[in-house]
DNA sequence: TATTGTGAATTGGTTCACAGCC
DNA sequence: GGCTGTGAACCAATTCACAATA
């Protein structure tokens, strides 16, 4: 038993593949899959079998040689890699049209981070019932997150509002952030900070939709060698 | 000018910051900051300064030795680079809650994205006012893409219907497409998919989470597997 | 026999450090 | 003098290829 736990640092490139690999996972195991080859799992993730097992290695050995892995055997170590094994409450600030939307659409309590406050600036909202949760101020913050022992914040404020949400998440004890707002924050050192920002990936779509473009325009005009690439992510 | 277009290709991880770079210097330029440094545009955006210049090295030599990059000229620049010099329509597949909040937020037209088109797939929902904008059936998906011209699409369904919404965007003619979906989705070689999944973020930052609980308990006790753990412990 | 687990090779990305230029 | 642009050095991640083994 011992040993187990801070074992050897994951790359982070493996630590954002596994939640994917555990969400095939979990299909495969609702679908009575009870065994699966680093070939099969890495067709359904779309990624290179090699890649699937170098990942897996991280957590220990667990496949078997010959055979495969036990799919519920695998969930589970990814879970507890992952620290899944309880669930997280979260808070959101900001109860706009995107804190409405990620509190009420469930995927977050589904897959193992149920909403545990939502709080606003705005007293007209404070009250308000959203996908079960009341809306509180925002000076209640502390309250909240320590009421429910919260460590994980998610900003949905307009982006300048952000910085101040971070700084209020921090204050009431918060050491990961989620942040949807279109501005860069910052926290001190020991908080998670990870953003999603709609924007840049729209932008990021733009980069390659104007590229074939171009190539489209080249190749009418003068062939061009160009070995069609694809810009699509993991 | 002609070898202006397909230029060296960008490496990806340069393409993915460029849009950053890109929001702080038009957030510069409005506080009419007519010049910057790397070391500056660096500072603002959380990186390192050598990695800067030389992703704006890709973009052509834009700099002036000894002074900095005139910022106009660069957000100009990377625009252009990014396939921002014109809007792109986007059409939003899926009009629940988290539709209606891409649709409603308006980031996404202030950034260059309008909202083109919604289409679900619910009677129910077809006709309604989203953002300024009337949700029609899925089935005439066909029409709104063509007749506005779109080329990207974002799936904003609940998983199962991803991959459907996936084949009749591309069956319309979209060749980028943003999932925001938990389901992986696949396209024909040619169309560009990324995706972004709020679960996997969680659980991303969850794994850090992790780790710091466990730092902690083996720092306090200097050995114990322990499960130091925070959450909804009663 | 089939498939894992992993060193070695390769590819891609970051950072250093300095020549070149304003 | 100050700051860019970029080879070279470094580091991380991916892929190959094969020995180990159920």
């Amino acid at each position: 038993m011992a040993g187990q736990r801070s074992r050897r640092r994951i790359p982070e490139a493996t630590v954002a593949r596994l939640p994917v690999y555990l969400q095939l996972l979990t299909d495969q195991f609702e679908l009575e899959v009870s065994n699966i080859s680093s070939e099969e799992l890495a067709e359904l993730a779309g990624v290179n079998a090699a890649k699937v097992r170098k990942d897996l290695s991280y957590l220990g050995s667990y496949g078997t040689r010959g055979v495969g892995y036990e799919v519920e055997f695998l969930i589970y170590q990814i879970k507890r890699e992952l620290g899944l094994t309880h669930d997280w409450l979260v808070v959101i600030v900001g109860a706009g049209n995107l804190g409405q939307a990620l509190a009420g659409h469930g995927g977050f309590t589904e897959r193992g981070f149920p909403v545990g406050g939502i709080v606003d600036i705005d007293d007209a909202k404070v009250g308000s019932l959203i996908g079960g949760v009341r809306v509180r101020h925002v000076k209640d913050l502390n309250q909240v997150v320590q009421a429910r022992n919260i460590s994980i914040g998610v900003i949905a404020t307009p982006g300048p509002a952000a910085q101040d949400a971070a700084d209020a998440l921090v204050a009431a004890g918060v050491t990961s952030i989620l942040n949807f707002a279109p501005n860069l924050i910052t926290a001190p050192h020991g908080v998670s900070v990870r953003k999603v920002d709609l924007a840049v990936e729209l932008q990021i779509l733009s980069y390659h939709e104007q590229r074939r473009a171009n190539a489209r325009a080249a190749t009418t005009l003068q062939s061009v060698p160009g070995n069609g690439r694809r810009g699509a992510s993991a």
